[in-house]
RNA sequence: GGGCGUAUAGCUCAGUUGGUUAGAGCGCAUCGCUGAUAACGAUGAGGUCCCAAGUUCGAAUCUUGGUACGCCCA
């Protein structure tokens, strides 16, 4: 006997139940254990960090994150699943700076490096409790006792090893990076923060003239709103494809060079005169040379060239270079180029560089130190703060008749978010690269080898951001993160790099171990994993190989913890200083996810990584792997919006908690609703509402299926576990068929074989869509397979379960089919909804005992018996279902219900083929529709026109441009007369304009339309035509199902028992009474257990009803 | 300013190589069922498929140009 289900499913609690139970047998591991011998199927786990709060966003992520690795274990692939921590990086030293009240770099040196770094690894773990109760209690199957952590010593050293590779090749250098600076506090802030502190602010606009070297009565015009960078000006930009103008200036009669098409415009904002006296292209203007605005540099290096790649010397700066990025949309079409304070800038300087002879290119010319003041280069300037110097600036142009115009403009520019006074400048800060540009064709290659879902990433947002890849900037200047391996000989400057902990205590004259070990014995509960990092790694310096009595000491900088992250496919091992095996194993990803945001995060870092480590250009002479890694199949989750649409915000309280959302309705809810609503690429909407949807649309129904079955195989005595001798398998189709009373599908009734046909096409469609990991279509598939189950088989099959003889073949056919249904969809569902799939598994298989596997988990997924597949009869099916529904939409339209019995339903069928099938289930429809007789009818001109369409898909092909002529002659067509000579010949002739085309049927497509004036229904494929008119016998027996109707209703009012006998009375006006008990008095009482029925009153409350348009008095007096 | 994406019913979203009556769920309206029952089911109303031009016999679908929104970058 099957458990008795609660009536009133509470998800969540049967949740919990199970939770705990896969916690105490291990399933998980059990899961893991049945497969250690089979295929891999290998996933990653981006590393979350622990140091903030889980918020819906990430139940989505581990949500597929689970989703795919248990479908590939029910299909037979082991499926390690090792989670990981990202730790490092600037948000956990903020949060340690908050926690301490202190801002700056300054600060923290001040309070003690060794002290923060501390409290920076405590802090990594804030809200690992939270992380690790959401993992579990969303049912993510995830090894977290043995997850990777980034601050780990062996995570470290694998790190290390990848840089010493690239450093060792070569792809690791130093150079300059420009980046938003806060010069007060003396630190880079990063793109987050920066976008925190924008706001507008007036700035001085200024136009400056730079006379040409040539011909100092012309200049060019260049536009500013930091006058400030003008002592570092090194070039002027335009660009090649715009037109440029040599204009008079009416007052000062000097020539003006600026974009020709701009020309006016300046013309008003200088207020005079410009007038043209040539135009040309920017090509042109290339390589002219200017006076810059300050001779601070000019006057030692105006002169100073180098000797360019293709030969010949070049003078270094102050010159005219092309840039893209220049537009007339600002200014003048010419730009100030200063490369110390701008990205764009920079890499024009860094290209300049590249036209020379190494060594022989220009220098960065920076007339600001990092404290934001002006330095002795700069004259009169040195020692002021630069946003203060812009006004003498501007005056000392002026006085010297450079400066066109000085005006305000209004503009965002940053200020620090810590000190909301300070406006944060562009500052160039040295810093070490990686050379991933080598490797730009390398990853746009291995690119092209991934799996991106949805696909217009790989060669959209991820393919373009590798076509236009600049060299990684990899170092920090903080305090948290690995450090970057890197020692330099304090004679010579020689750098070496270094590959593990134990790599550097083996070098010749180590010094400063002992500072890790006096820390360590002060404080012996410190982590070990704390030796390779700061300050204790930085103590380690050893005799130089370079110079006599030099010390090799480590470079100050941590790295990026994007490197981290995407070291992860061999840094979680620890490889290559152990672990090489599972590596090997685990290399390279068949699956992973995340979302859109990490395009540029870890999606590239691991790909870049991999690229550079272990691509074709990496190992000469060595096996080269193939493309692609380190991941084949990525899936790209959309964004996560709060419930008005916008970005979730705690503040805004636009989202409910997750654990909310779990005590209220429980992750499966959650889970299907992820999965079933929307691709997952699509950006989706976290609502309450939608969430809470999930559970009638899905699980409750499905719950309702599975509720009904065990009631009445309850009630029956259906018993599988003792008619299925022995071992029981996992319940496939293949054991069942040795059960006792389980018959030939084939021999069973049409509806059974329909439902199972649906199943087994149901199950095939879904494991093709899960394969190529479309969650989305693969849960709609099972959804219509519980609605097909739900509102057609049981609802059809209601009676054969409430048959009275329980042993009967056609009943036990009944129970088997949809046994046979619930057994193989709790497993087809198991990945998607685990826990409900659990309960329904431990109910459905657990009267097995021992003899089947203790979890649905631990079976194979369901496969798709194609034998048992029958599209014909899922089409016939489909077209019964059709005719059903039209029924009842001809009766709303003539107001006549379900309960009112008719003689006659005509109906007229597009494809007379249907019809011998559909009269052997006459009594099936008979039924649904409650009339007496059905007649299929095929000359029904009457009713029905028939418009014949050509079939467009099969004829627009061959007839091309005569489609609209073909489709006026048919429509034109006597549409029976056309049919019934298909019907007879096999095919029809036209003639179109000369040709003649001949048609067969499959050329057309007949659409029925319901002629006015009868009760009619269309469909696709058929027309449903009532005959309405309604004898006295008819009417009296639509009367007697409103009565009993009635009854049952009192009978639930009064709080009867299903067993409970009634005597009933009626009083009414009405003459059909008398008339109906007579004829169907007896069906009434068996149908309302009441043993008298009499017209009249009794001694019990009457009540007034009105049935059939007529009052009535219902007296209903219990017996018990 | 550049790149990418999105725009379909009141709401949330589907829409399978272009095929002529564009779908689902929710909500709404009407009704049904009452032995799956604090459920369930049916039917219906509701669309300028963002706009414009183009390609085509035929466009929600392809092309171009707009508009709006989102994300990333500058």
């Amino acid at each position: 006997m099957f458990n008795p289900l609660p009536n009133n499913p509470s998800f969540p609690s049967l949740e919990g139940e199970i939770l705990a139970r896969w916690k105490q047998d291990g399933v998980y591991q059990k899961s893991l254990q049945k497969r250690r011998d089979s295929e891999r199927f290998v996933f990653y786990e981006g590393p979350p960090t622990a140091n903030g709060m889980p918020h819906p966003g990430h139940c989505l992520t581990r949500s597929i994150k689970d989703l795919f690795p248990r479908y590939k274990t029910m299909r037979g692939f082991l499926c390690e699943r090792k989670a990981g921590w990202d730790t490092h990086g600037l948000p956990v030293e903020v949060e340690v700076c908050k926690e301490l009240g202190i801002h700056s770099k300054e600060e923290i040196e001040a309070y003690g490096v060794e002290p923060f770094i501390h409290r920076c690894q405590e802090s990594v773990w804030r809200y690992m409790q939270q992380w690790e109760a959401l993992t579990e209690r969303l049912g993510f199957w995830v090894n977290l006792d043995d997850a990777y952590v980034t601050y780990h010593q062996s995570f470290v050293e694998s790190v290390w090893w990848s840089l010493k590779n690239l450093f060792d090749r070569g792809l690791l250098y130093r150079g300059h990076k420009i980046v938003w600076w806060w010069a007060q506090g003396g630190t880079a802030l990063s793109a987050g923060e920066v976008g925190q502190g924008y706001r507008e602010v007036a700035d001085p606009s200024v136009f400056v003239e730079l006379p040409l070297l040539d011909n100092p009565e012309e200049s060019l015009v260049i536009w500013t709103t930091t006058p400030w960078t003008l002592p570092s000006n090194q070039f002027t930009a335009i660009h090649v494809d715009l037109s440029y103008a040599r204009v008079r200036d009416s007052e000062t009669n000097r020539v003006l060079i600026v974009a020709e098409s701009l020309v006016e415009k300046l013309a008003g904002q200088f207020k005079r005169e410009l007038t043209v006296e040539s135009t040309c292209s920017g090509s042109e203007l290339l390589g002219l040379r200017y006076q810059p605005p300050f001779d601070y540099f000019y006057k030692d290096q105006g002169e100073s060239s180098g000797e360019l790649v293709e030969g010949g010397q070049q003078v270094h700066q102050w010159r005219v270079v092309a840039a893209d990025f220049v537009t007339t949309d600002s200014g003048t079409g010419l730009v100030h180029m200063a490369p110390a304070f701008g990205e764009a800038d920079y890499e024009i300087l860094v290209a300049e560089q590249q036209r020379f002879v190494e060594g022989q290119g220009p220098g960065l010319i920076c007339a600001v130190g990092p404290d934001g003041k002006f330095t002795d280069v700069a004259g009169d300037y040195a020692g002021r703060w630069v946003k203060e110097a812009d006004k003498d600036i501007s005056r000392e142009l002026r006085e010297s008749g450079r400066l066109l115009l000085l005006d305000q403009y209004l503009h965002d520019y940053p200020f620090c978010w810590r000190a909301d006074d300070d406006p944060l400048i562009q500052y160039p800060r040295e810093s070490w690269f990686i050379r991933t540009t080598d490797f730009r064709d390398d990853m746009l290659a291995n690119n092209q080898q991934i799996n991106w879902l949805p696909d217009h990433i790989k060669d959209g947002r991820f393919g373009n951001f590798l076509e236009s890849n600049v060299d990684w900037a990899l170092s920090r200047e903080r305090f948290w993160g690995t450090p970057l391996p890197v020692w330099v000989c304090s004679e010579t400057g020689q750098m070496e790099a270094i590959g593990s902990y134990q790599e550097l205590l083996d070098k010749q004259g180590v010094l400063g171990e002992q500072v890790w070990e006096n820390a360590k014995s002060a404080n012996p509960d410190l982590s070990e994993h704390l030796k390779v990092h700061k300050p204790y790694i930085d103590a380690i310096t050893y005799a130089s190989p370079y110079a006599e009595g030099g010390r090799m000491e480590r470079v100050s900088e941590v790295i990026d913890c994007w490197y981290d992250s995407g070291a992860m496919p061999f840094a979680q091992w620890g490889y290559p200083q152990q672990n090489e095996e599972q590596f090997k194993q685990q290399f390279p990803a068949d699956f992973i996810s995340e979302a859109l945001d990490q395009t540029r995060g870890w999606f590239y870092s691991q790909l870049a990584i991999s690229t550079m480590l272990f691509g074709t250009n990496a190992r000469q002479g060595q096996a080269q792997d193939e493309y692609p890694h380190p991941y084949r199949n990525c899936i790209v989750l959309g964004l996560m919006l709060g419930e008005d649409g916008r970005k979730m915000s705690k503040s805004k309280r636009n989202y409910r908690e997750p654990n909310e959302i779990f005590d209220k309705y429980g992750a499966d809810a959650l889970r299907w609703y992820f999965f079933a609503n929307q691709a997952p690429w699509t950006p989706i909407r976290y609502k309450e509402q939608s969430i809470k949807e999930s559970i009638p649309e899905f699980l409750l129904r499905l719950w309702n299926v599975f509720s009904f079955f065990t009631i009445y195989a309850n009630i029956d005595g259906f018993e599988p576990e003792n008619l299925l001798q022995g071992g029981a398998g996992e319940l496939s189709p293949e054991e069942l068929r040795t059960a006792e009373g389980y018959r030939d599908v084939l021999k069973r009734g049409e509806l059974d074989q329909w439902v199972l046909s649906e199943l087994h096409s149901t199950i095939e469609d879904v494991v093709v869509r899960m394969d190529s990991y479309d969650n989305y279509g693969a849960a709609l598939a099972l959804n219509e397979f519980v609605d097909a189950m739900s509102n057609w088989y049981v609802r059809r099959s209601r009676d054969r379960f409430w048959a009275v003889e329980k042993q009967s073949t056609d009943k036990l056919d009944a129970y088997w089919t949809l046994y046979e249904c619930l057994v193989t969809l709790t497993k087809a569902i198991a990945p998607f909804v685990p826990f409900l799939s659990e309960y329904m598994w431990n109910t459905l298989a657990g009267v097995f005992g021992e003899r089947v596997p203790e979890s649905v988990h631990l079976c194979d997924y369901p496969t798709a018996i194609r034998e048992l597949e029958n599209q014909e009869l899922s089409a016939r099916m489909a077209t019964l279902r059709e005719i059903a529904s039209l029924g009842r939409s001809a009766r709303m339209n003539e107001k006549l219900k379900v309960r009112q019995p008719l003689q006659k339903v005509e109906v007229v069928l597009g494809d007379v083929g249907w019809k011998q099938w559909l009269e052997s289930h006459d009594a099936l429809l008979r039924e649904e529709l409650n009339v007496k007789q059905i007649e299929y009818v095929t000359d029904a001109d009457q009713y029905i026109d028939y418009l014949i369409q050509p079939n467009f898909k099969r004829l627009g092909p061959r007839v091309g441009k005569l489609i609209p002529q073909v489709k006026a002659i048919l429509a034109q067509a006597n549409g029976a007369e056309l049919l019934s000579q298909l019907e007879s010949d096999g095919m029809v002739s036209i003639e179109v304009e000369g040709e003649t085309i001949s048609l067969d049927s499959e050329d057309i497509q007949v659409r029925l339309q319901a002629k006015d004036g009868w009760a009619a229904a269309q469909g696709k494929n058929s027309v449903v035509v009532l005959n309405t008119e309604l004898t006295d016998e008819l009417i009296r027996e639509g009367y007697a199902r409103d009565l009993i109707r009635m009854i049952q209703d009192r009978r639930k009012e009064l709080g009867c028992e299903f067993t409970d006998r009634i005597d009933v009375a009626l009083a009414t006006d009405s003459t059909l009474l008398a008339e109906t008990l007579a004829e169907h008095g007896k069906t009434i009482a068996a149908e309302t257990l009441a043993d008298s029925i009499e017209i009249g009153s009794l001694d019990s409350d009457a009540v007034e009803r009105n049935v059939a348009d007529t009052d009535i008095s219902l007296y209903v007096a219990v017996n018990r």
